[in-house]
Parts: structure tokens; sequence; C-alpha cells
DNA sequence: GTGAAAGCGCTAACAC
DNA sequence: GTGTTAGCGCTTTCAC
């Protein structure tokens, strides 16, 4: 059998109270005593029991992230952020996918596991500001990623989707584009990162005083790749004339310029893109993709390549 | 407070035993008192505390997955599949980064969370077969994936690397391409996912009756976009004739061409490219990457573009 | 078919 | 400064 702190307590010929002193480190023990247990655990190779100690503690030291899908590079990012701060803070990860399926959100929320975990991060991609009653029944400790519920009963980390995408247009306005695509808007949806980011849009436009123009609004639904080059593919059908790409994420923007390439557009000479969320891949396309990171996580981009 | 089976118990009218019986489905219970025992926990909103069923049944639902790196698709999209399938089964990941780091690999082996969990998904990256005893030491059920360890004591899974290289490379010679890289050697490492896949290279340039030429053997250390570019740049630097590279992975593919392409090198024209893995991101790039799936998992590929 | 009771391994009052 | 003891909420023999 694996060892118990009774049998550790037994080596060092000490009660089990001191062996779980030594162990939570409390402070008054005399220092012999402490090495007693110190080589009894070493020599009997003993570790603690997780779940009597969550049992007992009522903290398990888990925590529970819940992402739409770990293929997004977007998320699997995060994930890898939240996996490795976790870890420094002696905390174990657990990642659960939603798919952005709200039935799915919902059961993983009130699922036993988010009941035993010390605190949930939960990227929220379909639940809305209408849910807030059922959020606020949760009493595990819970932090709301995104913004698609900024006004609710939990706390939320957002990153600054107005100002970014404003920069970004901005800058391509800068570079003398006048017909600049808001791509990535999803006018269904209501709030939530895709209004915040067409916002930052009206904004650089207001910014240098270009009209706005509803022709040049794109519409995505689902932020992937594949959703990118859909909707690039009809709206080139349409005929519009544009020189620039704001993309309100780097998945769609890469799906974008893809179709475009094939469609015989030079990028950035006939078309200046640029995408949203720094991910990695974007430094290693061709050209690479301008981009701008919301989080200021990383030393600056090389030039802008667009 | 949380409810407990004792709760649901007087509400039920029954003992605890009989709670515990209807959650765990024992089968000879009297459909009235099960309807009953069932109508008390939805009346109280009840959740069995994981914790304590952890400690009493020795099995807590939970499986870790160790792998190197969240950042690498590959490694994200492996995740996401065992995500995907524990989620199916009732079970929670739990995802542990090792870096590729060695004595990260071992701390996490080691320490107390990995004794809590009913299984282990371990990516071996740094260990090798010189850790055999220490692996057989582990109690925990632990399954191995990649090709690090292939007779070591625990069960392992692994692609078809040999057949899979060996493929590409008769693809591209089957094109006509008579100077193919072998991107990707690691010589140092022995062992392991590049030495099988350098051994396919190798098969296929036997197969058609190609000589073998460690001119046009490339090592990468690492396998990431940035490493496949840095390997590509100084082998462009070396001024060596090539019109093929079979790239070990995927993104040292992606690096790879993306360093061609800027040197004025056109894909496929010039060098006709072939990558492992089937990541996302390949149907995306321009042009798109074929590339090998090695597990066979989904509908053919596109005809291949380069 | 159901109940009583023990105990999984640990933490934390409470004594001394 | 250390020991005794009582549970945390559950599963599981063993009776009845």
């Amino acid at each position: 059998m694996t060892p118990t702190i009774h049998d550790v307590a037994r080596l060092a010929e000490v009660s089990i109270k001191t062996v779980s002193n030594v162990l939570n480190d409390y402070p008054h023990i005399r220092p012999t005593t402490r090495q007693r247990v110190l080589d009894a655990i070493a020599a009997l190779e003993y570790q603690p029991n997780l779940s009597a100690r969550g049992l007992r503690s009522g903290r398990t030291g888990l925590v529970s992230l819940i992402i739409p899908d770990l293929r997004n590079a977007y998320f699997a990012e995060l994930a890898d952020v939240v996996v490795r701060e976790a870890e420094a803070q002696g905390l174990s990860v657990m990642i659960a996918q939603s798919n952005g399926d709200r039935e799915r959100e919902l059961s993983l929320l009130r699922g036993p596991r988010m009941q035993m975990v010390d605190g949930i991060l939960f990227s929220v991609l379909a639940l809305s500001a209408a849910d807030n009653d059922l959020l606020a029944t949760i009493k595990t400790p819970m932090v709301l990623l995104g913004e698609r519920i900024l006004d609710g009963p939990k706390d939320h980390v957002t990153m600054r989707n107005v100002e970014g995408v404003q920069a970004a247009t901005e800058h391509l306005l800068g570079l003398g584009r006048r017909r600049v695509l808001a791509f990535g808007a999803d006018l269904v949806q209501g709030a939530g990162s895709a209004a915040l980011r067409l916002e930052g849009y009206r904004r650089g436009l207001a910014a240098v005083g270009m009209p706005y123009d509803e022709d040049l609004v794109v519409e995505v639904y689902g932020w992937f790749r594949s959703t990118g080059a859909d909707s690039m593919r009809r709206f080139l059908d349409r005929g519009i004339p544009f020189d620039g790409v704001v993309a309100f994420n780097d998945l769609i923007a890469l799906g974008a310029m893809r179709v475009m390439q094939e469609a015989g557009l030079r990028i950035p000479d006939d078309v200046a893109v640029i995408g949203f969320d720094d991910v990695d891949e974007t430094r290693y396309t061709l050209p690479t993709l301008s981009t701008v990171d919301p989080a200021g996580r990383r030393s600056p981009r090389s030039p802008f390549a667009t």
C-alpha cells in the first residue's frame, strides 16, 4: 500500500498532527522533530493523498478552464498561458471544451466537477447577459474571459478591443487606404467582441474623418480560418472595390488572405491586411500578417509588413 | 451548506446506502424508492462531492495529459482530441506542460497530482529508454505517446512514421523531383520520431532506386516554425541545389516554406514541399501545404497542391 | 431491498 | 511544541 501520514508518524515517532504540521509548514516545530519527519517522508517516499486533502480542506488545488475549442490557436495560446501560470502557483488546470455550445456551457458550469475546483476561468461564447441570474448561482469562484458578459455578477477579464481595432484601422488609413473592410462583424450577436471591435473600426474612421460605409462591413459567423475564407469568397463575388482589411481576429484574416491571394490580389500592394490577437502563426505567413496584440504581451512586432 | 447524501436520505426517508445505490445505479432497487430518492436529489439540487468519492473509491474520474507545449498546433490538436474523447466518457482532463524539459517531465510524473488521477497520457519528449526503470516505478496506469520510448515498461501509442514519410518521399519522387531534402533530421537524438522518419525517407529513395545523399539531409533541432525557418535559411546559404522537401513535421515545413518564398523560390514550381501531421493550418497557407495524416483521421485531402 | 456502521487519508479544533 | 480526536462525504461490507 501507499504510505499515509500514519506510517510517516510511526517511523518518525511522532503523532500524525506533527506530520501534518510539517507538510503544511506550520511554523512552530522543533527543527529536530521536523527533520525526523522529513527523513521519514523521504524514506517512505510518502506523497499526500490529494483527494483526502481536498475532502478535508475543501481546496483541491485544481482550477478549471472552460474554452470553446483548443484547435483555435487563440484559445490554445490562452490555455498555454493559464497552465503555465497555474503550475507556477502549484495549481493544476482541468481543461473543458464547450464548442461554443450553449447547452454544453451550461452543463459544464452546473456539473459536479465545477464544484470540486478552487476556481473557474470561463471563456464565455454562448451564454450572455441574459444568463446573469444563473451565473450568480454558482458558488465556485469564477472569472469570465472575453466580452460576452461585461455587466455580469462575476469579475471579468477583457482586452482593449475598441482601442486595438481603432489603432489598426487608423494605421491602414494612415497608409493611404481609403476603402477598408471591417471584416468579422456579427450583427446578430449584439454585444460581445464583434460589436466592440466594430466600434473600434468606426472610431478609427471617425478619427480621420472618413465616412462609415455599410458596404464595407463584412460579417463572419464563427471566427475560424474556414469562415474567414468563406466570407471573403462571398464578398469578392459582390465585386465591391476595397484596398484594406481590418480583420477582427487573426484566424479569419488568414483565411481571407488565402482567398484573396488565390483570387490574384496582391498583399499588401492591392490590399493591406491587419489582424487581431497576435497569434504565433502570423509571423510565418507570406506575407507576414500584421496584427494587434491587445495585451501588449510581447516585444514589439517587426515593422509592419502589410 | 451544500447538501450531502444524508440530506437526500432524510428527505427521501431512506438510508444513505439507498441513496448511494441510486447514484451508482445499483440494479436491485424498488422503482418507487428510486423515484423518491431521485426527487429528493432534484429538490435539493444535490451534487456528489467528488473529492469524497475519490477518497473512498480510489477513482477520481480525472485523467492527466502531459505534453510539451500547447502553443504547438500538433499538441493542441492532440489535446483537443483527448479532451473531447475523455468528456464523452465522463472523464475530465488535467493538462500539464513539460516544455520538453527533462526535469519537468520527471517532476510531473513523480508529483502527488499524478497519484490522484486514474490514468496518465504522457507525450514523452525528453525522457528516453534509459529512464525505463523509473517509468516502471509509476503505479498510475500510463500510456506513452510518440516514439521516444518504444520498448518501455508501458504501453505506447505511435503512428506510422516510417510508412508515412516513405509515402511522402515516393510521392515527390513520383512527381519527377530528383533532389529531395530530408528536412527535420536530428542525428543527435538517436531514436525517436526523427530517426523513424529519416528511415522512411531512406526507404522512399530505395523504393525507386535513388541513392541516399547526405548533403540532402537537413537537421532541425526542435520542430517549430522558427527552427524550420532557421534551418532552411542556413541550408540555402550553402547553395546546394534541390527541388523537393520532405519535412518531418508541418510546423518546420511552414517555417521553411516562408523562408524559401522570401528567397524567391516558387512553390511548387521550383521546390515541391510535403509536411507531416496534417495540422489544420496547412489548409490555409499559400500554396496549400500537402501533408501526411499519419492517423488517417479525416477524409482525404484535396488533391496535392504542391 | 434496505439499513447500520466502519473507514478511506487528511486537517484542525482542542487539550496538555 | 506535540498529541488526541472528531469529522469532511462518500462507498461498501455485513446484517437483517
